[in-house]
DNA sequence: GCGACAG
DNA sequence: ATCTTGTCGC
């Protein structure tokens, strides 16, 4: 796997790729999010530029946007103060755009394409999955709520009927922005290390994704353990009747605007029958939200 | 030009 | 998810 013991800081690395951009030149969030390797991180970008640790060494400023225009900027003076550093760099600039954009475009970064390491490993992952519905005597869901990149994450433990038993709370740090269809890296990799037992709901997908590699499936691959994923909007697919299709291929249901898919060790066939019956029941995600919501306010309070 | 974009 | 430093496809 690209990422090593659970660990793959993308904030450094991006940032490393940031310091690549010349003096009196500058690069785009879509050409910094292709150097990570994937368009689709363009404003994973944009957020991790927002919080860039020292601006006097990691020039964020030179990062503007696809046609040219300044994009956005987070400091006092706001977007005055990126069109100030830019045009004492010697950047021409006229009614928001840049002159000569082109020739000052910086794209020849020197890069490892972590975002298309990590697809790559992937694949070999992805043999493990299985469809065979498996017993257990345990339901567990989590949620996660942020602050910057501080993750509170909450735990909770039901019983079949979805009783809650335990919870947990914890804080640790994010070492990965959330970037469409790899949730798992930002959130999946902070929970690894502790394998709860029983069925695990995931706020999420499952198979349910471009690559069938949702955070459920994800989890339930590294755990060896059955999940599902229940997601609150439709990341992909085609919605008939209550089934959800990809391609024409039968990925997951639409069960109490709630859209949900297998992640590993259960089949589609229970996946539908048990969060029928268990979303009548309740919301297994709300009280792992609940808690992680509480637990994050009340630790900002203690600052 | 408008809507997508798991959390 | 939080509270705003995009890009793409229709």
């Amino acid at each position: 796997m690209y990422y090593k013991n659970n660990k793959i800081d993308l904030y450094a690395y991006f940032y490393g790729l940031v310091r690549q951009i010349p003096y009196g030149m500058v690069s785009t969030y879509g050409d910094l999010a292709i150097a990570l390797g994937d368009v689709i991180a363009s404003r994973a970008v944009g957020e991790m530029l927002s919080q860039n640790p020292d601006p006097g060494i990691i020039p964020c400023h030179r990062v503007v946007k696809g046609d040219g225009t300044i994009g956005g900027f987070t400091h006092p003076e706001g977007v005055r103060k990126k069109v100030e550093l830019l045009e004492s760099e010697g950047m021409k600039i006229e009614n928001k755009k840049i002159i000569n954009f082109e020739k000052v475009r910086f794209r020849d970064f020197q890069t490892e394409y972590p975002l298309k390491k990590l697809r790559e490993s992937e694949t070999e992952l992805y043999e493990k999955i299985s469809f065979e519905d498996c017993d257990f005597e345990k339901i567990f869901s989590y949620d996660v709520s942020y602050n910057k990149r501080d993750a509170y994450i909450a735990k909770v433990e039901f019983d079949i009927n979805l009783n809650i038993i335990d919870y947990k709370l914890k804080k640790v740090r994010v070492d990965f922005p959330y970037i469409p269809t790899y949730l798992f890296y930002r959130e999946g990799l902070l929970l690894l290390d502790e394998k709860p037992s029983g069925l695990g709901i995931i706020d999420g997908n499952g198979i349910l994704h471009p690559r069938k590699l949702g955070i459920a499936t994800f989890l339930g691959i590294l755990w060896e353990m059955p999940t599902i994923g229940i997601a609150k909007t439709l990341l992909l697919g085609n919605i008939k009747d209550d089934k959800i299709y990809v391609n024409g291929e039968l990925r997951g249901f639409s069960i109490k605007k709630r859209f949900v898919s297998p992640g590993n060790r259960i089949s589609l066939k229970k996946t539908y029958a048990l969060m029928k019956d268990l979303l009548v029941k309740g919301d297994p995600i709300k009280p792992a939200h609940e808690l992680a919501k509480h637990f994050m306010e009340s630790e900002r309070q203690r600052q």
